[in-house]
DNA sequence: ACGATGCTTCGGTTAGGATCGAAGTATGAA
DNA sequence: TTCATACTTCGATCCTAACCGAAGCATCGT
């Protein structure tokens, strides 16, 4: 009867249309305030803060105290992981907005996944570099091959280094809007901060999508083309 | 403000506790009739009836009529392994029941996650098959061996037929109460099955738990030896 | 045909929680 | 010190949805 952990406590938290919001909203990786967060959820502060509380005990958030501000943040990567994954799940499902909105297209193409690229452009560079052989897919896993690595090199990207931390260096995350894989972990976040300080594309104040100045664009599409 | 898939009408799906329990007990793989699923849910007919139709309509179910029986399972294989990560975040947040009953026990050392093996033994056996080359373990992603596959054969696992079938071969599985993976995919699911048919282990009618003979345990563990 | 079983639908009650106005606390600025 | 901003807590309202009793279908066995 009573089996197993408590899933209801998860459901019922992300089962509010106001902190379903919220929890969107952090999806985008940035700290945000209370108010910011009231907003995005489209309640008033007290109600938010009620919410926000909630959310906190039950270790999906965390916050972090800046003056008179309360910055909210995803717990950790876990988290992010987690909500990505329902919405893949909800997108397959016809789980839909009654209204997708105008920027909506402009999430399809590029967004940002808790912290690494996500939409079209993710799924599309992870799709070329496992066909130029820079990362192996093995079953669910990815791996950088030898000759990845020193190509990664090229473009500025230390692998090695990344190696070195506790995180794993390739996930594979399945997107929402394409239904497909793009690539995670501690390699999809150093492309994603690659491309932002390089100037090829830049993040949005409000919402989630990442948009790609003309030179980054064409610079990112010669470097992952499309093997069809 | 109103971005993606809309989270939180699987959230609201989840929340309730009959309708988590309900799910829960569909974990086991096993079609139930409404009459059953009621009484994992702790309510009446009537309203597990009302449950039952709102998890259909969120395609999270779907239910196969037999005679005046209603036999309800997971929609797919899919749902099962989304629920499980779901577990899996929910027992390694503390998000745990009150009242540990007396069949966690059970419950840890071997039960049915969906179609296959989980628990203490699940955990087991895929660090057994890895530790003797039987399986590569390739960051995320799991793979059979060659000597796996004539390993597996001896076994009475036929893993070319397998291969066949659209399901992926391995998958690894988050374990809920281990926190470590388990075997999951098609080979999962027919390791499992080899088990059952020779006797070696039998599920159990009520709870998720899978109850090993003293024999078969015997076996089981002369298998899948432990490295350390 | 008849009753028994399995399940759904209807109606009315109830409780939990989402919501906001208003008041209270903390921090910063002037 | 005084005011403004950011946020939380309190209090009260309101609404949804979970719940069960009772009645209505559907299917099986005899």
């Amino acid at each position: 009867m009573k089996e197993g952990p408590d899933i209801a406590q998860i459901g019922a938290l992300i089962g509010d249309p106001a902190r379903a919001n919220i929890l969107t909203a952090l999806m985008g990786g940035k700290a945000l305030t209370a108010t910011e967060l009231a907003a995005a959820g489209g309640v008033t502060v007290q109600t938010a803060s009620t919410h926000l509380a909630k959310l906190e005990a039950g270790n999906l958030l965390v916050q972090r105290k800046q003056g008179r501000h309360r910055y909210f943040t995803l717990a950790d990567d876990s988290v992010g992981k987690f909500l990505e994954s329902i919405m893949g799940f909800a997108a397959g499902r016809g789980h839909l907005r009654h209204k997708p909105g105008p920027k909506e297209p402009a999430l399809r193409k590029a967004r940002i996944c808790y912290d690494h690229l996500a939409g079209d452009y993710g799924v599309r560079m992870l799709d070329s570099l496992i066909a130029r052989g820079a990362i192996d897919a093995f079953g669910d896993g990815l791996a950088v091959t030898e000759s990845g690595e020193s190509e990664l090199k090229r473009i500025g990207i230390d692998v090695p280094a990344l190696k070195s931390s506790r995180r794993p260096l390739c996930r594979s995350c399945l997107d929402w809007s394409e239904r497909r894989a793009h690539l995670a972990g501690s390699l999809g976040k150093a492309l994603l901060s690659n491309f932002l300080d390089k100037g090829w594309a830049r993040r949005t104040a409000q919402s989630r999508s990442v948009v790609f100045s003309p030179e980054g664009e064409r610079q990112f599409l010669a470097l992952f083309p499309t093997s069809r």
